[in-house]
DNA sequence: ACTATTTGACCGTG
DNA sequence: CACGGTCAAATAGT
């Protein structure tokens, strides 16, 4: 329930606000900050081992995310509304988005989100989760790219993303990731949509060879390279080893905890799970096959 | 050769 | 009618 967020939009802002361009920069900043803390916060959340209380805590998280992200949102669509476009950005990645010029037939930050729900012809409520955060990729699970979308007044494109096992174990996960700045550290704004039900199958396929019972939450890792427009973003995933196989894919193996200090997160810009973390534990996952298991409906 | 990604068209919803 | 989400053929990468 709490990631359900009221149809409260923002304040329309047809008008340029009279703040000077300092403080909005310095009040990006401050959200920025904050976005990342959330995030280090849900990372730190999802080590809880208890369903419901994490589910809950995540819920908390997310709406912390999506006020952050919203109010970044509105400051950043100002801010380029005072700027002129011509500052462009810096490489020429992103240059086929040229926002052109707000049409004043619909309100532009009015409609931000609706239909979140698709074919449920018994009105379900889907489970649905905003975070902001750096790493849209790193969360753990494999999900196939089949879809990218220009967003009326966003100035990024929204990639849509559906678990990489949506076939064989029928996961109806999905996820929607949507460039939020073009900060150094690009932020991002992850959807995700329907609980993964591939994970659930996977644990219990464990070999009995393996005496390590690893039981408790776990998650597949596995890394999908989402090509994103942003340069930082592909450099990013530049790092991250590819997949062979689906088939050879491992999983069932407990996310590492991530040990973040609150000095690092002060000092440091970005103290979040290196890639060669993730590498490790790719390598990790290679030790363990998954046994080819069949015995679903 | 295989698989993931890309990209534009199509379709449903508001 | 416009927008957002999905499909599916074509393409690229390994």
């Amino acid at each position: 329930m709490a990631t359900r967020r009221p149809k409260s939009e923002m304040s329309p802002l047809p008008e340029p606000t009279p703040a000077s361009d300092q403080r909005v920069d310095a009040v990006i900043e401050e959200l920025r900050k904050g976005a990342q803390l959330a995030e280090f916060l849900r990372q730190q959340v999802e080590l809880i081992p208890e369903h419901g209380r994490r589910d809950a805590a995540l819920a908390n998280v997310s709406d912390i995310s999506t006020a952050l992200a919203s109010s970044l949102s509105v400051l950043q669509s100002e801010r380029e509304q005072l700027y002129s476009p011509s500052s462009s950005s810096s490489d020429a990645g992103v240059a086929a988005h040229a926002a052109p010029a707000f049409g004043a037939r619909n309100g532009p930050v009015a409609r931000a989100r609706r239909a979140k729900h698709r074919r449920g012809s018994h009105g379900q409520e889907l489970p649905i989760k905003e975070i902001l955060t750096e790493t849209p990729e790193n969360d753990g699970f494999h999900w196939r790219k089949y879809g990218e979308k220009k967003i009326l007044n966003a100035a990024f494109p929204r990639l849509y993303y559906r678990c990489g096992y949506s076939d064989e174990h029928k996961c109806p996960a999905k996820k929607y990731v949507q460039q939020q700045d073009n900060g150094d550290p690009p932020l991002f704004m992850v959807t995700l949509i329907n609980d993964h039900t591939c994970d659930a199958l996977f644990p219990a396929e464990q070999p009995p060879g393996s005496s390590s019972s690893s039981s408790a939450n776990s998650q597949v890792l596995d890394f999908t390279k989402a090509s994103i427009s942003s340069p930082t973003m592909a450099a990013a995933s530049a790092a991250v080893p590819r997949l062979k196989k689906e088939e050879d894919v491992v999983a069932g193996m407990s996310v590492t905890t991530p040990s973040y200090t609150y000095d690092e997160l002060s000092s440091s810009s970005l103290p979040l799970m290196s890639p060669m973390q993730w590498e490790m534990e790719m390598e990790m996952k290679s030790l363990f096959r998954r046994q080819d298991a069949s015995s679903g409906s």
